[in-house]
DNA sequence: CTGAAAGCGCTTACAG
DNA sequence: CTGAAAGCGCTTACAG
């Protein structure tokens, strides 16, 4: 059977495409009695509007990208899933891509979603610094909401400035990160370990002065801050355990920059044979629901996924519609310290 | 700065828009210096083609729908993520929906995604039996894939046919659960319990069949098999969990039909104060990076999630491109058991 | 309150 | 080897 196309509608209604078009949409120019007609009509013969066709003329898609970093980390698949389901509650579907951390990859799927019109948007987990494509997307003023890492943008003009003034939408660890670094402070930790994010990216330097912050604010010496980074996932937590084990003097702590690498940070831990919380204590990044079922249960600084995801949506659709951003608080809700039992007190040494 | 269209590229190369089309899509028609000139100065313009208007016009939007039913759980964003790199080297976006395991939910993506043209395939994993969107997807002869699980599909007719043409893309647990159930039997489980998938559903009867044969395999009798249903999510788990405890002669080994539903029977035992292994040993289903965190360390049924992605999207566009499909042995890879340390010797009743 | 007509940006027979 | 023209299925001024 055919696709049913609004002409269909319209002939077994007996009325023109207009008048089927408007009463769809809900205008007031049409009657109750030829609108009801219509709908039924439509409802009878299962019309779908064909979204390309509408796309075309109206140069709204009401689809939404969304484009992260790496799929198989759960912080990103909760948020992925949040944000899908509110974006459909306001009427757009979205289009999931995965950049795997690579930015050529990225690259390629905003150059395609934002030039080639597949959608209305998108929301992007960037994986680095500027890149091409994203300085493209603001030279054309496309529309982009920058999601859970800031990005640096260099230079001046017009489109430096566009690209400054798109929403960022990112937890803010601060308060979390305080209660951490007193957690750790209580228990006797003078030598902490950090597995960061890049430290090449804002994120990562950011991130890292945050701890440093927190840290040295309980009275942690800066030398006894610890810093390897990471790239995001958890064979980099593994490596820059290993290296931070290699240390002479070594610490008796560690944070981890987000889920995979701490996932790491306890698998290298596990190898080298040393026991959490007893030898070495961890605090993690991103909650779960096994998390308690580790050995320990991990003690973690979790993000409020839910208020990223709607601050997120609400953001690209104040973009979209024009209307009224989220306030700079609501595009930065705070991270909490969930505490379990993978802090311990600090080994003589 | 207004888009790039195709009309642009024609004038600023000095040739017509059929012309260029031709060229860009790799017509042979097209002389070697004007494919040349055309595609530098499309470059040069930063030319991305409307895909709107290619959708409208060639009836193809290259891109594909996937359903799934959570992507809180692990499992499926990952297979996503899988599906979504594997269709994108073929040149294919996929739009992701996450139905929450709602039959409603599903069929409104359903229809929208199918009816309305927006996909040219959907790759479905469906909540439960029938449903009027999946009828109605039979009717109009698209394409579908059924992935992770199987419906059953009532009645004669062409449709009820085509539907049962489809291709089904999902794990074999078999080999698996037989070593699970020699595994268990070795160590002296004589009843155990089974949290399944919903019972309603084709697939929870298949699961629970394949269970039950395994384990009479070794020995074990029927009525030593005790069954509970779940609904795939953790929750459903925790109370499945519960009732096998309330049981006065309870199982002393359990199997989880799934992650999240693995979870919930680990929380459960916990909360319960039950010992694992010591007290009751747990087979889960569905692995990740961070089983061998737990404590104890998860034994599971691991799916062959690459596998089945590769099958799922090789299905998928062998029904867009009309060429062959995978075959059968493809389409149902077999699962693994992989044993850590959550089994142990049956304690004495 | 409703209809006829134009046009969104492509692709593809059809001419030449 | 290249161009002029039609048309995919909608929406939206413009008439009436």
């Amino acid at each position: 059977m055919a696709r049913v196309r609004l002409k269909d509608v319209a002939q077994a209604a007996g009325v023109s495409d207009a008048t089927v078009s408007l009463a769809l949409s809900g205008s007031p120019r049409i009657s109750a009695k030829t609108r009801k007609l219509i709908e039924e009509t439509a409802l009878r013969l299962g019309y779908q509007p064909n979204a390309a066709a509408r796309a075309l003329r109206t140069e709204a898609t009401n689809t939404l990208g969304l484009i992260i970093g790496d799929v198989a980390n759960p912080f990103f698949a909760e948020l992925a899933g949040e944000v899908e389901r509110l974006a459909v509650r306001e009427g757009y579907s979205v289009m999931l891509c995965d950049s795997d951390e690579d930015s050529d990859r990225q690259d390629a799927y905003l150059s395609k979603m934002l030039a080639g019109s597949q959608v209305d948007a998108v929301m992007l987990v960037p994986t680095a610094a500027m890149t091409p494509a994203i300085r493209a997307a603001g030279q054309d003023a496309r529309r982009l909401v920058l999601v859970d890492r800031p990005i640096e943008v260099p230079g001046r003009g017009a489109t430096a400035d566009y690209l400054r003034s798109l929403p960022v939408v990112r937890s803010d660890p601060k308060d979390a990160l305080r209660d951490a670094a007193t957690l750790l402070a209580a228990l006797g930790h003078r030598r902490v370990g950090v597995v960061a994010p890049p430290v090449n990216t804002l994120i990562g330097r950011e991130r890292r002065d945050a701890i440093h912050a927190a840290l040295t604010g309980q009275g942690i010496a800066p030398t006894d801050i610890l810093v390897e980074a990471g790239d995001f996932r958890q064979g980099s937590g593994e490596r820059a355990m290993e290296k931070l084990l290699d240390n002479p003097d070594r610490p008796t702590a560690v944070i981890a920059g987000d889920g995979p690498m701490a996932i790491g940070v306890l698998k290298e831990l596990r190898r080298a044979g040393l026991r959490v919380p007893t030898d070495i204590s961890v605090i993690g990044f991103d909650d779960a629901p096994w998390l308690d079922l580790f050995d320990p249960p991990l003690t973690t600084i979790a993000q409020p996924v839910h208020q990223l995801a709607a601050a997120t949506v609400e953001a690209i659709l104040a973009l979209v519609r024009g209307t009224k951003l989220p306030s700079p608080q609501a595009l930065q809700p705070a991270c909490s310290l969930v505490v379990r039992s993978s802090c311990g007190t600090a080994p003589d040494q």
